[in-house]
RNA sequence: GGAGAGGUGGCUGAGCGGUCGAAAGCGGCGGUCUUGAAAACCGUUGAAGGUUUAUCCCUUCCCAGGGUUCGAAUCCCUGCCUCUCCGCCA
């Protein structure tokens, strides 16, 4: 949610910035709501004010021993005045507020203009893409052939886009989780969490899944109404909703590992092909709560944090800045990391990482009491893949294969592996 | 699942339907004392919003949503949550 003062004072500037998103501002509408709002909001607030001073002297008549009847007469009638104008003030502010919830964050200065991933800024590379002397398969071919990838079990108990691994591949990907964990909580200072994977929509209101993306969600519960959490960036990031954090505990950081579950409901035929795009995934998240003015220099260690995973794997990635036209509605600005795919001859998304800035610690109503001011103001929000595990699988499948088809274990997971080098 | 108790400011915790936004304590902040710190003492300290150049002033908020009333933290209803006991269970 942006700032409504921002929105107030600033509108013009404001639907200029949204614009770089494709995003039309409807300043007239706004402004209207607004005007409506300020007359009405006076109007009732004079109501009231008439209506509990007029209370106040009969309490204190009354304390004197006095007749009350007079001034009873002189109140009784706001009672239906005042619930007209009340009733008039919630109905604007319940507009104003679906139109709010619906703008999305402000982009940062640095984020290129552009409509589509194809305009997404390549920031950096990372390894070099190995030689192959064959042809090398995609992990469906490869989980297949070493029948530990079971796409059509995933139908029979499930249904499309789910996936059965057995063996040592379920045992690889648990090994991948495990590396994750350890070196975010052991080297980067991250506090590992375990959260409920089910989240109410005040949860999902304040990381900004709902109200507008409901269908990408799955619901699992009607009254309370529970949603299966699309990342743990939903329950981890709640953590601190209506919350006033000590300025000594700045920064929070996060790390868990979750399964997340997403309902694809727009991606009908893309990547229907393997464990690319499914409707279950494990992710390690990483979250960050920080000082505002902490949070440019926290969005580029988050990153680099995520990076490390894919060094310590000698995974070949880019990393990228989304332009505006694919930087997600409540980022003011994201970074991809992107996995080299031999199998698809390309880079796929394996982590995203963003700054949310004070865009969702507001709807959170997220705040620290900064010593400076003495004032609870907001927080700033990170989080970022480190990394989906799913899609990591994948590239270590991919890039470790051999001509025979099997995987070579790569030496960060020897620990977790239990003695096991090759897979097939 | 059954029975009972309760949800009040950053925290703990009082609060006859009428100057209650709310006692007290803790914590925080400022000061006195001290070489400094601690202790002690004094003072101060909720949030959101409206209006204003601004001190002022006004409104809303005592779990949430309804209701009664001129007036609700206080009375009534519904929901959610917490605690205690019993039952069941990994």
């Amino acid at each position: 949610m942006l700032d409504p003062y921002l929105l107030r004072t600033e509108l013009v500037h404001v639907q200029q910035q949204l614009s770089r998103r494709g995003y039309v501002l409807d300043v007239d509408t706004y402004t209207a709501l607004e005007t409506q709002r300020k007359a009405i909001q006076v109007k009732t607030q004079e109501l009231q004010n008439e209506r509990n001073s007029g209370s106040k002297l009969i309490g204190q008549a009354k304390a004197r021993g006095e007749d009350i009847q007079p001034l009873l007469d002189e109140v009784q009638h706001l009672g239906d005045l005042l619930k007209d104008a009340e009733a008039e003030l919630a109905d604007v502010q319940s507009k104003m507020a679906d139109l709010v919830e619906g703008i999305p964050n402000i982009l940062d200065d640095s984020v290129p203009n552009g409509k589509s991933d194809a305009d997404n800024l390549e920031i950096s590379r990372w390894g070099e893409p190995r030689q192959f002397t064959f042809t090398p398969k995609d992990h469906v071919d490869l989980g297949e052939g070493l029948k530990q990838m079971d796409f059509e079990l995933g139908v029979k108990i499930a249904s499309a886009r789910f996936v059965v691994l057995k063996g040592q591949l379920a045992r690889l990907q648990r090994a991948i989780i495990q590396l994750m964990l350890d070196t975010h909580t052991e080297e980067h200072g991250y506090d590992e969490t375990y959260v409920p994977f089910l989240a109410n929509a005040d949860s999902l209101r304040g990381t900004g899944q709902l109200p507008k993306f409901e269908a990408d969600l799955f619901k699992a519960n009607e009254n309370p109404a529970l949603y299966l959490i699309p990342t743990a960036e939903v329950p981890v990031t709640n953590i601190v909703r209506d919350v006033i954090v000590d300025a000594k505990h700045l920064p929070l950081k996060y790390v868990c590992h979750s399964p997340c579950f997403r309902s694809e409901a727009g991606a009908y035929g893309r990547d229907v092909r393997g464990m690319i795009r499914q409707h279950q995934f494990e992710k390690v998240e990483l979250v960050q709560i920080v000082r505002p003015e902490d949070s440019q220099q926290a969005h580029e260690e988050l990153t680099a944090h995520a990076e490390v995973i894919l060094k310590k794997l000698n995974l070949p990635y880019r990393k990228v800045l989304l332009c505006a036209g694919d930087t997600g509605f409540s980022s003011s600005k994201t970074y991809d990391l992107e996995v080299w795919l031999p199998g698809q001859g390309g880079y796929r998304e394996i982590s995203s990482c963003s700054n949310f800035r004070d865009f969702q610690a507001r709807r959170l109503q997220a705040r620290w009491r900064n010593p400076e001011t003495g004032k609870p103001e907001l927080v700033h929000t990170l989080n970022g893949s480190g990394l989906a595990a799913g899609r990591t699988l994948i590239a270590v499948m991919e890039n470790y294969q051999d001509e025979s088809g099997a995987i070579h274990i790569p030496e960060a997971l020897l620990p977790y592996m239990g003695g096991i080098t090759v897979i097939g």
